[in-house]
DNA sequence: CGCATCTACAACCATTTGGTTGTACGTTAG
DNA sequence: CTAACGTACAACCAAATGGTTGTAGATGCG
């Protein structure tokens, strides 16, 4: 299975990363641009903390990362994690419409009745 | 711009339904097959109530419909919402990725010095 | 009917989140 | 050196999350 290449909490932590409107935003400016945390703060109705903050958190996503200069942080996109996330969704979309598709067969069975013995596709119930 | 088609608070809950492990796999199994909310339930170990909410946190996403069958409510798995939220990675992808492809661009330059007047792609502050 | 099942929802609780302010520390500019 | 800037981090707070239990309304079954 592609899908568990990460963690279920890092899967966690990329979903709640981008869960958030500043955040995205944050991430769209570095994925374009290095910008230095305080660069970053100026943009928003908030404190410089709470946008280190929100750094923080798309850090610990791997969505972004920072390298010291001098005395500032250039914060940067990492536009391979963005990949990486929609490929997570893609590899679920797949695996799940793979799955769906076997019941939509199913469904579309003409015959509803009469077939009790010709299920070739079984659908473990895969108990958890 | 494909993005906001989806309202920012919309794309939050889309996120935010899938930054839980047992939100993403209830959705996998419902999007397989349909389920009641209490057969549901008897695979975790929490309680009915707890259940309920997160199912309730991914019908507000949209990413699960429910329909009512005598007294059992059958939770159904939007298929297509979640190639939706692919989508939205994508194009997030996609926009960012070209933007970022500018800079890439500048960064292989040759020769970084005696190239002041060449910059064919001036990257506009773009001020908030 | 009477009882079990499925659901809905409120109340409650601990933890996390998203924000604030304040303080301390390293770096750069004068 | 001193002042200003950029950062880090702790303490604090309100609100949201994720869980619990309890209660009550529908529905199905014997």
């Amino acid at each position: 299975m592609v899908v568990d290449a990460l963690t279920e909490a890092e899967v966690n932590a990329i979903f709640h990363a981008l869960a958030d409107a500043t955040r995205r935003d944050i991430l769209g400016r570095v994925l374009t641009d290095e910008q230095s945390v305080s660069a970053l703060a100026r943009r928003y109705e908030m404190s410089f903390a709470a946008v280190q903050k929100h750094v923080a958190v798309l850090e610990r996503a791997l969505l972004v990362s920072k390298r010291r200069q001098g005395r500032e942080q250039l914060v940067q996109g990492e536009a391979a994690a963005v990949g990486r996330a929609r490929r997570l969704l893609a590899d679920y979309e797949e695996l799940w419409r793979s799955r769906a598709r076997r019941i939509d067969d199913l469904l579309a069975e003409p015959e509803p009745a009469s077939r009790t013995t010709t299920s070739t596709t079984p659908i473990e119930g895969d108990a958890g």
